[in-house]
DNA sequence: TTTTGGCACTCGGGTGAAACGAGTGCTAAA
DNA sequence: TTTAGCACTCGTTTCACCCGAGTGCCAAAA
């Protein structure tokens, strides 16, 4: 037998003892391989080319007479092996998508129903990260007085998103100056990039003529996106269905799952910033294991796709779980998700 | 000994057991109640009182040759001896008033600052529910047009949460319309319980002279106001440190964290309820056990306590945990943090 | 050169007997 | 009424044992 059909054999071996492996959780054996690939070859054959990926590092033995399971490597090839032939199930796809039907009408509702919807399907934890300010458009602005020289900023974003954040001004301000600096920012900045609008102002209030009634109302307007820049440089993230975690054996251990549930509760900006991360990307990527670099997920995959609005990336979404997981259904599952969202976010944006 | 004692006596033994098992964790001995009695009496007379107890169903073995824990009654008999004598610790609630010093200025943030202080302080998860409608002034208004018959309608309330609603109207309306709405609802129900605007507002409907234009105003407004009472008939719930749990041996079942967690998730509605349920009295309430009504809440105990605003009890706070709680140490906390937290919001209601 | 049957070896898991010891209940004496 | 003493119980730990699934290697077959 040649050399290169030789190889393609050991990936076929891998790619048994991958799938048998997320299917059973427990160790597979040289007979059990050899019964998925049809009973023409024996199992002393498989062994031999068990031993070759052994060697290869790509499958291990939890002790001697037990079957192999795949290491992090063995997944991240296996996983190499799928991501250029993700191919959506045209049913399942149809089905996703009447989720979708009912009313959605902010990001946020997306949100929750994505994650739902994920941990749903694949029996797993769904996370989101929210669009960063940088990819966030003013639809509307409302300043309301708190005390004398605190303020509340709500915004109203074109994805429909409701945020506020609580400021604090150098001086006192009437309510009426208020009005006035939220109208002139809703007449001149709504559909403007919300990370960008006090730069423009600067721009504005060096650049000619400026009333002094306006420049009064420059000056607090920029204070307010300053501080509303500020306040969010990191994406938010939400989450939803950790607790499909518990039913799986890998995670029998609770000190596991005490760690992992920290990963989404104090920890979950370090998460949060790994999605951030890949903004710039919109494509699926798939973290094996420790590989995203928080020694915590040891033991878990992360499998996240890009979702889009005005055609840029704003946000990612995703799954993860144990590194035992159907990879398969996992990407096809993100990336049809994807599609969905990004096709109702545009649906905010149309002119009215 | 006359029986007057000997009924003093038991009690003090049942603490001893109490006590000593929330520490330990494990059965205790009479040998065990003896010492911690100051060894004044003999091991063998403990065990008299015990199996006196154990006849009471205060207490009960494991297993014939183990120590005794205490039943749910006993842990009820010992919590109703204390909850009369909540003496607060002077250092202690110096200490936590210090925690609310830095800006607190909504009560999201209080909301969030107390959950989290509670299960710091108690090892245990802190959970809270919000203030309810009928109990939540408006501050103001704002109406955002969304598509042509959906708007978003914002509010912020006396205690500076900042709630959105969608909300679709009958038919399509002009943004000039929209605002001049809002100016009314902010002119005429600042500083009104949000429950009842809409009922005012049909009154003045019903009532005289009302023109045509202020007709139309009113009646786009009372849609607004039933819609978002009818959106939020019941508390909502936060919580806090649920990973807390994971370290105490009773919960070393993986199972059992789990169902805990669908409490705390799925069914979050059920433990907002329970809470909600109570808001009648502003009093410290301990359930211990499945005295709350909820199944999946064996083994574990509940100490709540009202927190105020203008006088009313408006939400719920306290912590959740083992049955096996220092229920003491939990009372003085939540009881101090629930007169802290009254205090802070009382000071959002001054006239400005 | 590759595949395969055969076989010795390894090692985790399950089973059962035995020893241990913490804790009890009871009794009789203080 | 309290207490010392003692027999008894029963969960836990330990150890020896066996079973069987699975391997690695070798020599024969293809």
């Amino acid at each position: 037998m040649d050399s290169s059909r030789k190889d393609h054999r050991k990936d076929i071996v891998l790619e048994h003892i991958v799938e048998a492996h997320v299917a059973t959780a427990s160790p597979v054996s040289s007979k059990m391989v050899a019964a998925r690939m049809g009973g023409n070859v024996s199992s002393a054959t498989i062994r031999n080319v068990m031993s070759e990926l052994e060697h290869h590092g790509l499958i291990e033995q939890p002790h001697t007479s037990a079957g192999r399971i795949p290491t992090n490597e063995g997944y991240r090839r296996y996983v190499s092996m799928r991501t250029n032939k993700v191919r959506q199930r045209k049913k399942e796809a149809e089905r996703l998508a009447r989720e979708y039907t009912l009313r959605v009408e902010t990001i946020k509702e997306i949100i929750e129903k994505t994650t739902f919807l994920i941990s749903r399907e694949l029996h797993n934890a769904g996370v989101m990260i929210w669009p960063g300010m940088d990819n966030v458009y003013l639809r509307h602005l409302e300043l309301v007085k708190v005390r004398s020289e605190v303020i509340l900023a709500v915004l109203v974003t074109m994805t429909n998103a409701v945020k506020n954040y609580l400021i604090k001004l150098d001086s006192g301000i009437a309510v009426s100056e208020l009005e006035k600096v939220a109208r002139y920012v809703n007449e001149n900045y709504a559909a403007s990039p919300i990370a960008r609008i006090s730069d423009s102002m600067r721009e504005t209030l060096d650049g000619d003529a400026v009333s002094d009634e306006t420049g009064k109302i420059l000056r607090t307007a920029i204070k307010v996106f300053d501080d509303v820049s500020k306040e969010s440089l990191s994406n938010d993230i939400y989450w939803e269905g950790i607790d499909n975690f518990m039913d799986e054996p890998e995670f029998s251990d609770i000190s596991f799952i005490r760690g992992l549930f920290q990963v989404f509760s104090e920890k979950k900006r370090e998460l949060a910033d790994i999605l951030t991360r890949d903004l710039s990307s919109g494509d699926i990527k798939v973290y094996v294991g420790e590989e995203c670099g928080l020694e915590m997920m040891r033991g878990c995959s992360m499998v996240t796709c890009g979702y889009f609005f005005r055609g840029k990336t704003v946000g990612r979404m995703g799954v993860v779980g144990p590194t035992r997981m159907d990879y398969d259904r996992a990407l096809r599952t993100v990336s049809c998700l994807s599609d969905l969202i990004s096709a109702k976010l545009d649906e905010f944006d149309v002119e009215r």
